[in-house]
RNA sequence: CGGAUAAUAGCGCAGGGGUUAGCGUACAAGUCUGGGGGACUUGGGGUCGGCGGUUCAAAUCCGCCUUAUCCGACCA
């Protein structure tokens, strides 16, 4: 590729709003241009970053037996309708009719899609086990989109979906993709951990995430250095030690003014852990057939000193979506906010989840639905009921569930994700097979995805110094970045000839710009390689080799270069697929 | 969906009721320069986001709308 007859240019400055270096850089370099809010135009350079990623992904997954599909991102909203996902989704998912009013939706993920297909093509146990995957656009309406391409609303993902008759069978095909994934973002020179994480939509039991760990990542990862526990906040658990004692009577006390637990502590002078705390918020319950919607208040009662974890919480009370309560509310329900527990309060109007911090201790501090009074020494089963759950929000320093070690919190971005869907899908859109004892059996279904933009996005995070990108020479959008700076162009164009005819990606730059421009270019575009044919050098009959990565500078003669170049190439693949990471469930 | 901020040349910014709206950079032409965003000269590019209002006069003040960014709620 000539640079002079490149579609994009760097950019000096960049626009405004490219809070992170990552994607500061992509878009300087012309990777990428902004559309509109979380909507991107891929160009020429990014457009060949993802194709290698894709190409990589893509090797991965035929390596483990997927058959490569495309489905539509358009989808007739009756398959949507038919798993319920039409209603319990609220706008993420974009909707239109048709001109003849029937309802459509952009399919923000293919399970509904990927399920007609297979119900019509597994009829026996003899077409067991399959596994397709796409590569291909997803429309989510994010709420809040950031940062570039790390939460967009329009992306690029390989999800994929296997079928099978058993769930040893799905636990295979799983473990196949929790290692491939390892591959995968390995060969990209991506670092990531897996994760347990919540299942959330999409149904199923178990599921991981897979991680970059990175101070701008949304999601918090809980982890344990000393045994290796590692998992989504919104799912990972911790030792709680419950203070056991021999209940005593209840009492109701005068507590003026102490409306929050750390008023409430010191005012009795007591620890914030000899209370209960009551946490409101409002559920959404969508019924799956019908569509029909109605709230709840849920009551989420834990001890002083934890928080809840909303995905918990919503979990536990099977609610679609929870939000915060508002005051009426919860006066309706007959408590008080500031003084609030369910004792004494109407019961019947509200869910009510005990955490286990709460449900296990005794003789609790807890609010008499009163202003400014309290209760002494409630208890859990005596004076209250509700549902016990593990609802409590795991921080660092607390201890790990399985070893007891303090634990460490840290923040990371969501590349992939694998679940354990079982038979949600194949029940609700009747996909059966039939096996050999001759019964009709729902197929046995998981989903794997990856954001493959994302993943570019978290490489330009990771891959990056003051200058601009330096991918890996995997990933980059070429290999080899020509930089001319003799007025004679015979010498660069016959190197560059030479190189592309051995097959070698090279970016070449044939401007008439100033070698600072130049070498300012490359290194923003953070091509692995630099080739810089210059007076300098070439006087002695050679070519100066710079590698982005490092920084390293070599002499080589013009004379057999183009093998120096291929021996360059060789030893920067080396460098990753020396450390590509396999791991087994 | 709440809160905040903003929208002036491709990009980054200034101007803040009164001539023809500026600056840097990018762009075009020319001369010089030629190993880290080089110098000089000349030039082109704007319905100042949209609609409405106030005013003799609006990029500037006011209202509404749209769009974007950040924070929060949220997020498969």
């Amino acid at each position: 590729m000539r640079m002079s007859n490149m579609f994009s240019r760097t950019l000096r400055e960049a626009p405004s709003g490219a809070d992170c270096k990552g994607y500061e850089y992509l878009l300087r370099a012309g990777y990428i241009k902004q559309l509109g809010t979380g909507i991107f135009s891929l160009l020429p350079l990014g457009f060949r970053s993802i194709t290698k990623i894709q190409n990589i992904v893509r090797e991965e997954m035929n390596r483990i037996g997927g058959q490569e599909i495309l489905m539509p991102v358009v989808n007739p909203a009756d398959i949507w309708k038919e798993t319920g996902r039409y209603y319990s989704i609220d706008k993420e998912m974009a909707r239109f009719e048709d001109r003849c009013g029937r309802d459509m939706v952009l399919a923000m993920t293919h399970e509904e899609a990927v399920t007609d297909l297979a119900r019509g093509e597994i009829d026996s146990y003899k077409r067991l086990p399959l596994m397709v995957y796409q590569i291909q656009t997803k429309f989510r309406d994010d709420p809040r989109p950031r940062a570039g391409l790390i939460r967009v609303r329009e992306f690029t993902m390989k999800d994929s979906y296997s079928f099978d008759r058993d769930q040893a069978g799905l636990e295979k095909i799983y473990a196949a993709h929790y290692n491939t994934y390892f591959r995968i973002f390995s060969r990209c020179g991506l670092p990531c951990i897996a994760v347990a994480s919540d299942t959330g939509m999409m149904g199923g039991k178990v599921a991981h995430e897979y991680m970059y760990l990175t101070p701008i990542g949304e999601d918090t990862i809980i982890t344990c250095d000393k045994c290796g526990y590692t998992a989504n906040r919104q799912v990972a658990t911790f030792k709680k030690e419950c203070r056991k004692q021999e209940m005593k009577a209840i009492e109701k006390i005068e507590t003026p003014h102490a409306s929050t637990i750390d008023d409430l502590a010191s005012f009795l002078g007591i620890s914030p852990e000899e209370t209960c705390k009551a946490v409101f918020m409002v559920g959404s319950f969508v019924n799956d057939r019908t569509g029909e919607e109605h709230d709840k208040l849920i009551v989420a009662l834990i001890r002083g000193d934890l928080e809840v974890e909303e995905a918990k919480l919503q979990h536990a009370a099977k609610a679609n979506d929870i939000r915060p309560a508002h005051t009426e509310e919860i006066l309706e329900c007959g408590m008080v906010p500031g003084f609030a527990s369910p004792i004494g309060a109407k019961t019947e109007k509200f869910i009510t989840i005990v955490d286990d911090s709460v449900a296990y201790s005794n003789n609790l501090v807890a609010g008499a639905n009163e202003e400014g009074f309290h209760f002494l020494n409630t208890n859990f089963g005596r004076d209250f009921q509700g549902e016990v759950a593990d609802i409590a929000s795991a921080r660092g320093g607390y201890s790990c569930p399985v070893c007891g070690a303090p634990l460490t919190s840290s923040k990371g971005v969501e590349i992939g994700n694998i679940f354990q869907l079982g038979t949600k899908y194949s029940d609700a859109m009747n996909c059966f097979f039939q096996d050999e004892d001759g019964r009709q059996k729902p197929v046995i279904m998981g989903c794997y995805g990856i954001g493959i933009g994302r993943l570019l996005a978290c490489l330009a995070e990771e891959y990056n110094d003051d200058s601009g990108l330096k991918l890996p020479i995997v990933v980059a959008p070429y290999q080899v970045h020509l930089v001319s700076l003799v007025k004679d162009t015979a010498i660069a164009e016959k190197i560059y000839q030479e190189l592309e005819d051995a097959g070698i990606e090279v970016l070449y730059d044939d401007r008439k710009e100033s070698a600072g421009v130049k070498f300012a270019d490359a290194d923003i575009i953070g091509v692995p390689i630099r080739i810089t044919l210059g007076n300098r050098s070439l006087k002695d009959g050679n070519v100066e080799v710079k590698l982005r990565g490092t920084g390293e500078v070599t002499h080589y003669s013009i004379d057999g270069l183009k093998d120096q170049i291929l021996e360059e190439i060789r030893k920067e693949e080396k460098k990753i697929a020396d450390n590509i990471v396999e791991k087994n469930l």
